[in-house]
DNA sequence: TAAATAGGCTAATTCAAATTAGCTGTATTG
DNA sequence: CAATACAGCTAATTTGAATTAGCCTATTTA
């Protein structure tokens, strides 16, 4: 009905799948059942649809971070939780994290638009840094730092302990991105990687 | 000189550093100091040079991975080395590799050729899972596993002590392809995880 | 040393993809 | 119900990058 919509979500599939170069308008115009020069009635140009792109997936990355609480938004209410939080719930942090990450229909597109094209432009690949490196870091760090003050679990650098607890994640997403033939895989090794964060630092000086 | 190998090279760093599509034979030409009906004199066309690159960088990952011992050679008849082996030696280790990764100029503008491309072409994506994901945690995996067996490292499952060894260098390598200004931090950080790293797994139960 | 080859150049040519022109039917609205 | 806007279409047109044609000079080689 929103042809314009269907634009957008035709093109975030195709840029992501081949990048921005090698979309033709044509490819756009039939997966939304149009001819080329149809586009034109709803956007200047190729450039423009690649821009509204990248300005709706800022408008929703701001958005569902505030509502998942996944890539730091506010949290501080809820630190009463983190004081008694269990293995399996760290587990199930780290998973639902992952699974967002790979499942999410937009973020999964909009990672890899973000992967292919993030040395065309800097913004790009400022955008993917901030999404996928320093907020998941900041806002896990801040959860575990949490438990660490509660002694939930315990170090001596919280910096370290978060980079233990989530490079392993970010790998694993990198994995499956490009091979989902591995998630299943990818799924067990998360759980048994959290599991055995979880009793590296429930002891004195990890 | 060898104008051919200087249009591999030049021709290397502009698709490194923007793509294929984004890079047109008369930047390439240019680069070299000659005109872009030039390059024909060399090469069948711009996609052969291409194809050259890749093929040279496999020819390269061979030779080296034998050389080096980074990516997965044979590397049992060091096995005794492993036995004795020190917190610092382990630091070593992860900044050799890591340093080696960053830094070598043609492993760096390939591994960028291959993340920006790899969605274009599946031969690359599998070569980038080979290199960087694969073979680290195969050739890793093994000198850690004989560090366990030694007893100088205490794990029950290998596989997970080797991706928490090298999940978090794989991410501060992509940081710093990224941002390079982040480099310094990148370097403490690496050192602070092997320290880590070692206190976590020198003891019972790790 | 004459012929052949290598490697450069300028000036076309080709080709594919983006975009524009201009027509048409349909739905909205004053 | 006429006028206007909307959203599609086909048929150009434009654009720009890849490639080819054909010439020129220097070096190698028979």
């Amino acid at each position: 009905m929103d042809t314009k919509q269907r634009i957008l979500d035709e093109a975030l599939t195709l840029f992501s799948e081949k990048g921005y170069a090698n979309v033709y308008v044509g490819d756009i115009a039939s997966k939304v059942g149009i001819k080329a020069p149809s586009l034109y009635k709803h956007f200047k140009n190729k450039q423009a649809i690649f821009d509204a792109i990248i300005e709706e997936m800022n408008r929703r990355f701001l958005e569902e971070a505030g509502e998942l609480r996944i890539n730091g938004a506010d949290a501080a209410s809820d630190a009463e939780i983190y004081k008694h939080i269990s293995e399996k719930e760290l587990v199930d942090l780290g998973k639902s994290l992952f699974l967002y990450f790979l499942h999410d229909d937009y973020t999964r597109r909009f990672r890899k638009i973000l992967t292919i094209e993030q040395f065309h432009d800097k913004k790009l690949a400022a955008a993917y840094m901030k999404q996928y490196v320093d907020e998941p870091l900041s806002y896990q760090g801040m959860l575990l730092g949490m438990m660490n003050s509660a002694g939930v679990l315990q170090t001596e650098d919280t910096e370290i302990m978060t980079l233990h607890f989530y490079a392993p994640i970010y790998m694993l997403l990198t994995i499956c991105d490009r091979d989902p033939k591995r998630e299943k895989k990818a799924l067990k090794t998360l759980e048994a990687h959290i599991r055995q964060f979880n009793r590296l630092y429930s002891r004195k000086s990890g």
